[in-house]
DNA sequence: GTCTATACACAGATAGAC
DNA sequence: GTCTATCTGTGTATAGAC
């Protein structure tokens, strides 16, 4: 599969996030008109996200996103009653999303080797198509509160074990080598990461995610798998 | 080289940033007494470190950092003109020994093979020993001024240049796979940030340094070099 | 539903006593 | 050199007009 292949499938992410964050905070958004509501949210994690990136969740200050999402303070707080709770809720949901592409995606193929190879791809695809929410989402982590905290982690982890039972059923239907399946994993995912953390450096040096992920084949390859 | 035998080597790191920061600041610093201004500012950069990496420097107040270091506000002002200084000088200085530190180990090893190893090593048992300072490095260098966060990155590529020269080095003399040195070198480095990134968790598997700088290199090994 | 104006707390920074 | 007390700006959050 080819990146420009898998936009093209898949659906429009940010819209899905804000719809799925409407449903599950209806009681608690003063506003009524579901059209509204998800276009306004559009506009408060569009702009969270960008100057959030620019500075930091703590340093963004209300004012500021009341400037750029274009609604007035008291308009944002009637979609959200802190400021803490749009990272909880856009943050939260946003994993939603990330997990069900993710699994859709890779529970398709049946072959380990397949799968690995389908597992990087998405992987890598989906860091591509959203790289902004993921690093940002990386950095902020910390500012959740503790149980929001655990399930990003336990989030992080889950990706971990998904690469990690791959590893095991190759190993143990033949075809991969013999190795540390969770030390492999965990170096696996480390590459896979610094696509959507060093997006920039990449970028400047014209690496195309498609080739980035050839390349990241080619290197686990040799380690993982019989030839 | 096992870390055990890094350790003992290596002079006390924190302390040297503690005295180059008085150096190279002499002229701001109010206080005169150089045993004194090396103590407190241990004292700073200790808290700083613990509060920052808790809840991020941003989150950080100067009266948190006045409980924490045992300094009176008035007595850390007199330090440092501004909480964003005690940043700037703190990681600039950091980075200042890291660079020496690194190249001074590196430089030693003549043959690529060796090299290698001892580059991934170095650079492990030295994230290792400071890991918190790492990570909140990595975390915070967006909140540096555009000067120094620029000087931060450069520090990231010169660590990347130095494993891309060692792989370039071992294709032309021989022994080493042709392949693409920079991103392998990308790579490389994403593996090892994993290290202090990530501290908790390996710690919770009991993964210990040694243990991850061996693994590290079994798996680059059968990609970059022939067998 | 959205706005402006404002309350109130707390941040960084400093003055001046000791 | 270090402290306490305090200034001033800015932050989050709300009240109430439209």
């Amino acid at each position: 599969m080819k990146y420009s292949e898998f936009d093209e499938i898949i659906p429009d992410l940010k819209m899905d996030i804000c719809r799925k964050a409407y449903l599950e905070n209806r009681d608690k958004i003063r506003i009524k008109k579901e059209e509204l509501v998800v276009k306004n949210l559009g506009k408060i994690f569009d702009a969270t996200l960008e100057i959030g990136i620019l500075k930091g969740f703590q340093a963004m200050t209300m004012r500021d996103l009341s400037r750029v999402s274009g609604l007035s303070m008291g308009a944002l707080y009637s979609y959200f009653s802190s400021k803490e709770q749009i990272l909880t809720v856009y943050l939260g949901q946003g994993r939603k999303i990330i997990r069900e592409v993710l699994e859709r995606f890779i529970m398709e193929e049946a072959l380990p080797a397949e799968r690995l190879r389908t597992a990087v791809q998405v992987h890598l695809f989906l860091t591509e198509k959203m790289q902004e929410f993921f690093f940002f989402s990386y950095m902020e982590a910390k500012n959740l509160s503790s149980k929001e905290r655990e399930r990003s982690v336990q989030g992080e982890l889950n990706t971990e074990k998904m690469f990690e039972e791959i590893l095991v059923d190759g190993q143990e239907s033949g075809g991969f080598k013999k190795q540390n399946p969770t030390l492999t994993a965990s170096v696996i995912k480390a590459m896979l990461q610094d696509w959507y953390l060093k997006r920039k450096k990449y970028a400047k040096r014209n690496v195309h995610v498609d080739e980035y992920a050839d390349f990241v084949m080619a290197f686990i390859t040799p380690f993982c798998i019989h030839e």
